[in-house]
DNA sequence: AGCACGCCGACT
DNA sequence: GTCGGCGTGCTC
């Protein structure tokens, strides 16, 4: 018996081993297993059983590491299909979807082979000390943590003690790093009322307390003699019964003869006496209290209610009394939570009807479109609920940037089920136990970015992608995969729906919609609230709402807000070289006037080194590829990261022969001076990813702004997601245009999604809105659209612009990009790669595909190493590279979202 | 990824 | 002469 094991490296086989035969009856796809690998062990993971396997020599696998399988053979089926689509190896793809921290990477262990030996080497000495200590074995782990050996490299040293035959070196596996937790729970054994009758028997012996009992249970007459009740209890000195005498406890009659005993405490009093010669109280406490519980309490919860500690209790069970037990402890980030559940509120009719299709239609796909306030957060809950109550699961993916306590409460307000959330900022072990929990059926909804969709939910029966368009749902490494397409091959086992929810769909998502592949749902109108929310906020803010408005049964709805397209170089011919232009230093004067708020954006993806003209807007670009040339400082040249065309800088506009033409960016540090200096009693708040870096951060700009602590709010991307500002009635656009000058061909696509989400910030209340853009080129179809609300005319637009020029979704890409310490060394591994690529495709008879490049990307040198890249185009670009190992320095991305 | 193997420069 | 630099190829 054979197993395929997928293995957490670079390759992109499987591997054969020999199953030894104790395993064979236990062993099954998805285990993960320890095998030799090379030099030394790995874990990894079992893809299939075979009975043959044309491996000559196969290696026995050493050991199962988890008794039973960590993966399903849906999750195997879905990480096999990962690294077929994404070119990515095997294992990288299978171990998304493990627990994290059961694999803990590689260790060595060391044995002393003869303990007297010594050296002159100080650090061998200190080692071999420290090894003496352990008594002859330490693993490397150790070594790192030992105070003697801090900061000490003692790898050499190693080696050579090892090649001398002092030591003897293994390669292991480190333990997993998380666990599952149990805490440690109590219950009585025995009836509550049964407790009065044990009393005698609670405490510890004392020989008076036998005495006192044996006294209580004779009769006053006639009274028994000391001689006797000694003798009874078996004792031969009368010390403790003088001692009770003192004690007030009894009576000793010295005038009879023989001398008797009775006893001097009430009869009714005796059972409390007891309890106190037998220090008995301890006991009897934990007893009472384990007689309110209806059943097992944590022992924690016992402990600190009764101050006693573990013996207590394990003398308890000895007797009979108490019941020890355990029970699993799930690390939850929610425990502590409690959401006040809200009632839904009632749908509109466009809610309704969109609703419908979905509840009617289980298993298919659906884009949701809808501007933010449209209501698409009602429908994802109803839909979560549907599927609750068919006794399936749901997940719901939103961008990394929306992951926020507000998210979450919102959510939770809503769901009676049994919602976790996934997020980078979780303990490894809330994390693990999120798995376990959720493997085990205990979940119902899971909350989270990209990853959560790896979550082991039994039965899926709803994946939600929250602005599916988003740039987060694509994994920056390999695998390169994009969350809404393994998300879709995830839903094909249980027959899940997928709901795609955006203002702005990718043009791919629309693209399919109109090929009839999903349904397309449109929530056209914007509610700006429910009538009684609306009404509060009416007379919080005192004002009449200022633009047009409808009334639906319940809510009322809103118009998008007005865009003034503002012309940057006329107003350079105007004189004005501020950063505002006239139109928008009115509007900021106006909103400050009025004691409003506003919110100045600026696309901070493109500040870089585009070169254009001040004059005319023209944009040196290239002329085999038509997207913009960016300059470089070495050589004063402009390039082509495309295609590597390049061209000398030049000295004046080719188009208008302005000498007022260069390379341009400008960031927010300066629109907040620019701000200070044009209105100094305004309040700025600048919120970006160099002020806000922590979550808590966000929560707080975000929380100032709300709370009026500021009149401007200057920032980037993550001002355009989401936020409810009922007072921002100016939304500035500082640099509508940045971006579109990217190298990039979904330059377009961005600009117009970004801008229509920043614009959809404006006019969010009862005080209307207005959006003013700034422009350099005020005719690019981009902004056109976005100033016109014009989503259909510009999904047509782009359409057109991508089939023209062979993009996706009419053709697909493949980057592969290759990094080296050189730039030199980067180029000419560039050609070679292009070379090999060449040759396979010809060999392949691959025609359909094209090879572009290779050029330097556009982001050259990112962390000291550079970057050239190829792109590969055509119906089936990863054709050429299927079953083939990439090269070291390689880097392969299927369907990328950028080119850069 | 890790690591062994192999071929070149600068030290004891 | 050898230690160690990193380029290359392999791991069932």
């Amino acid at each position: 018996m054979y197993a395929e094991i997928a293995i957490n490296a670079p390759v992109h086989q499987t591997f054969h081993y020999h199953v030894p035969p104790d395993l064979q009856p236990v062993i099954k796809p998805g285990h993960l297993v320890e095998v030799p690998f090379a030099t030394a062990q790995q874990h990894g993971i079992v893809v299939d059983l075979h009975t043959e396997t044309e491996i000559p020599q196969t290696k026995d696998i050493t050991n199962l590491i988890h008794p039973v399988p960590l993966l399903t053979f849906q999750q195997l089926d879905l990480g096999l299909w990962m690294a077929d689509r994404y070119l990515a190896p095997v294992g990288y793809c299978l171990w998304l979807m493990l627990p994290p921290g059961i694999t803990n990477g590689r260790d060595i262990r060391l044995n002393l082979l003869d303990p007297a030996v010594d050296s002159d080497d100080p650090v061998a000495r200190k080692l071999l000390a420290l090894i003496r200590k352990r008594d002859g074995v330490i693993t490397g782990h150790q070594i790192d943590g030992a105070k003697s050996m801090h900061g000490i490299p003692w790898d050499s040293t190693v080696r050579r003690l090892v090649k001398d035959g002092i030591l003897q070196q293994e390669r292991i596996l480190r333990p997993p790093r998380t666990r599952a937790q149990i805490v440690q729970t109590a219950a009585l054994a025995i009836h509550p009322n049964m407790i009065p009758g044990i009393i005698p028997t609670l405490g510890r012996d004392s020989r008076r307390a036998d005495l006192l009992m044996l006294l209580a249970a004779l009769p006053d007459e006639p009274r028994p003699t000391v001689d006797g009740l000694l003798r009874a209890c078996d004792l031969a000195s009368r010390s403790p019964l003088e001692a009770m005498e003192d004690a007030g406890l009894v009576i000793i009659d010295r005038n009879s003869r023989p001398h008797t005993v009775s006893l001097a405490v009430p009869r009714d009093q005796v059972e409390t006496t007891l309890i106190t010669l037998r220090k008995a109280e301890k006991h009897l406490h934990i007893l009472q209290v384990l007689a309110h519980e209806p059943g097992a309490i944590d022992v924690s919860w016992l402990y600190a209610q009764t101050n006693c500690k573990l013996p207590d209790l394990q003398h308890l069970e000895e007797l009979g009394y108490v019941l020890l037990g355990e029970r699993p402890h799930w690390r939850d980030s929610l425990a502590e939570r409690d959401f006040v559940l809200t009632t839904p509120p009632t749908l509109t009719p466009e809610q309704s009807a969109v609703w419908e299709q979905i509840a009617r239609n289980p298993g298919k796909t659906f884009l949701l479109q809808g501007v933010t306030g449209s209501g698409k957060t009602e429908i994802y809950l109803r839909a979560m609920e549907a599927v609750i109550a068919r006794g399936q699961q749901a997940i719901l993916l939103v961008p990394e940037i929306a992951l926020t306590a507000q998210t979450i409460r919102r959510v939770g307000a809503r769901l009676t089920g049994r919602l976790a959330v996934i997020h980078s900022q979780l303990t490894e072990g809330e994390r693990y136990d999120t798995w376990r929990r959720a493997r085990e059926g205990l979940i119902d909804v899971v909350i989270g970015a990209r990853s959560a969709l790896f979550a082991p939910l039994p039965n899926l029966g709803l994946i939600i992608l929250d602005e599916e368009h988003d740039r987060s749902y694509k994994n920056g490494e390999t695998p390169y995969y994009h969350a809404l397409d393994v998300a879709e091959e995830r839903l094909k086992d249980t027959d899940g729906t997928l709901l795609l929810g955006s203002a702005t769909p990718a043009l791919e998502t629309i693209y399919r919609a109109e090929a009839g592949e999903i349904t397309h749902l449109q929530l056209p109108s914007r509610i700006i609230g429910h009538r009684q929310h609306i009404y509060q906020q009416a007379a919080k803010v005192g004002v009449e709402a200022e633009y047009n408005r409808s009334v639906l049964p319940d809510a009322l709805t809103m118009d998008l807000p007005p865009v003034q397209v503002v012309d940057m170089r006329d107003e350079l011919k105007a004189g004005n070289t501020s950063i505002f232009s006239t139109a928008l230093q009115a509007a900021l004067a106006e909103v400050l006037k009025r004691e409003q708020q506003a919110i100045l954006f600026l696309n901070r993806r493109g500040a870089a080194t585009y070169v254009f003209c001040r004059d005319c807007g023209y944009v040196a670009s290239c002329p085999n590829c038509d997207t913009p040339l960016t300059f470089h400082r070495q050589g004063e040249a402009l390039r082509c990261h495309r295609c590597g065309h390049t061209t000398p800088e030049p000295k004046r506009c080719p188009q208008c022969g302005s000498g007022r033409i260069k390379f341009f960016g400008a960031g927010t540090q300066q629109v907040e001076a620019a701000m200070n200096t044009l209105f100094p009693q305004a309040r700025t708040l600048r919120w970006d990813a160099d002020t806000a870096t922590t979550a808590e951060m966000h929560e707080y700009f975000l929380q100032r702004f709300i709370d009026r602590k500021a009149d401007i709010l200057i920032g980037t991307q993550m001002i355009a997601k989401g936020l409810d500002l009922p007072l921002v009635t100016l939304v500035g656009v500082v640099s509508a245009d940045m971006a579109l000058n990217l190298p990039d061909f979904r330059a377009g696509e961005h600009t117009f999604q970004t801008l229509t989400q920043v614009a959809g910030r404006a006019g969010r209340g009862l005080l209307g809105g207005r959006v003013i853009l700034q422009t350099y080129q005020p005719e690019h179809y981009a902004i056109q659209f976005a100033a016109r609300h014009d989503m259909e005319g510009f999904y047509a637009h782009e359409m057109a612009f991508r089939q023209q020029l062979g993009y996706p979704p009419y053709r697909r890409l493949v980057r592969v990009v290759i990094r080296a310490e050189q730039e030199t060394r980067a180029e000419s591994e560039a050609i070679a790669a292009a070379d090999l690529l060449r040759a396979r495709l010809s060999k392949l008879g691959l025609a359909a595909t094209e090879i572009i490049g290779p050029a330097p990307c556009f982001f050259r040198r990112v962390n000291n190493v550079y970057r050239w890249h190829l792109l590969l185009r055509g119906p089936d670009p990863t054709a050429v590279l299927r079953g083939f190992d990439p090269p070291r320095g390689w880097s392969v991305e299927v369907d990328p979202l950028d080119v850069l």
